[in-house]
DNA sequence: AGTGAAAACTAGGCGAG
DNA sequence: CTCGCCTAGTTTTCACT
């Protein structure tokens, strides 16, 4: 009697909790037969519902213990912007949102040492010609959580055929 | 020549990039043996280096389709902060992190609507009794990207037994 | 959409260099 | 640390419902 997108739910919700949980467990997880999930995470995929996978990594094990976020606004805010693609290039940059307020995107940096974010944002004012304004990351309680989905949200837009 | 550990730099970017390659991929890409990867990727999560793996979801098609940072502070300074805890209830909130400057806290929340920010701040005001300020996120150009690694990164701390 | 079964491929353990 | 072999288990396709 459940909306047949209850399943969908839950096969994202398991897969953001494991990236590489295998079509069998997913199977026993949500009641289904192998391939009746597998269909379904294809599906999933192909829709753009799922768009990837990836490792969660520890930034300080790799050497860039470091993380901020800049705040940035153009310096003529009547220059075409286009500070996203000028910025792309520089890796230590690892999301870029274009924000409502007094500033045009908040990035989130990865660094190894406050030398580096100095180098960063000398990189980021000239490439981009913007004034910064940044925010040191102390520590992070948590991050990359999923949120509950119940049945008032993606209906919708999962259930299209 | 090269040091040993580029190549388990190279594994962790790899599994940055697809978190479901399988350990024969690994195998080709690094130019080691099947046996010899699957080792070093065990090993790699034992260190805490690779710390799970999760799928990137759209979170417009799933129903959150707005996102917004909430930086939070106490109302009275004097009382223990003990915020992330008395947030992580709330399953909106997929990040928290502790950060230096005017604010203790920013965090990043995925809700489904205007309204639903709405009720969110106010489950947080109550929950934490802080003051919030709230940036939205018009659109995101990049995220989840994974830095380049070079070996001045990490050496130190990825080349330990 | 779902199912079960066959074929192809992968994971994970073992002994050896 | 690395290799190659081996078996159990997983992925993927297919014919059928």
């Amino acid at each position: 009697m459940w909306r047949v997108e209850e399943i969908d739910r839950r096969i994202v919700t398991l897969l953001a909790g494991d990236g590489r949980m295998s079509f069998t467990d997913l199977a026993r997880e949500t009641g289904l037969s192998v391939s009746a999930v597998h269909q379904r995470v294809r599906r999933l995929e192909k829709r753009g519902v799922l768009r990837g996978y990836t490792s969660l990594v520890d930034y300080e094990a790799i050497g860039l213990p470091m993380t901020a976020f800049i705040s940035i606004k153009p310096i003529d805010p009547s220059a075409p912007d286009d500070a996203p693609e000028r910025l792309a290039h520089l890796t230590a940059i690892e999301a870029c949102h274009s924000v409502a307020g007094d500033e045009s995107y908040i990035l989130k940096v990865r660094v190894s040492s406050p030398g580096g974010l100095e180098e960063l944002l000398q990189q980021i004012r000239a490439a981009a010609n913007v004034s910064t304004r940044t925010t040191v990351v102390l520590s992070t309680p948590y991050e990359h959580r999923f949120p509950a989905l119940d049945e008032a949200e993606g209906s919708e837009t999962l259930d299209q055929p």
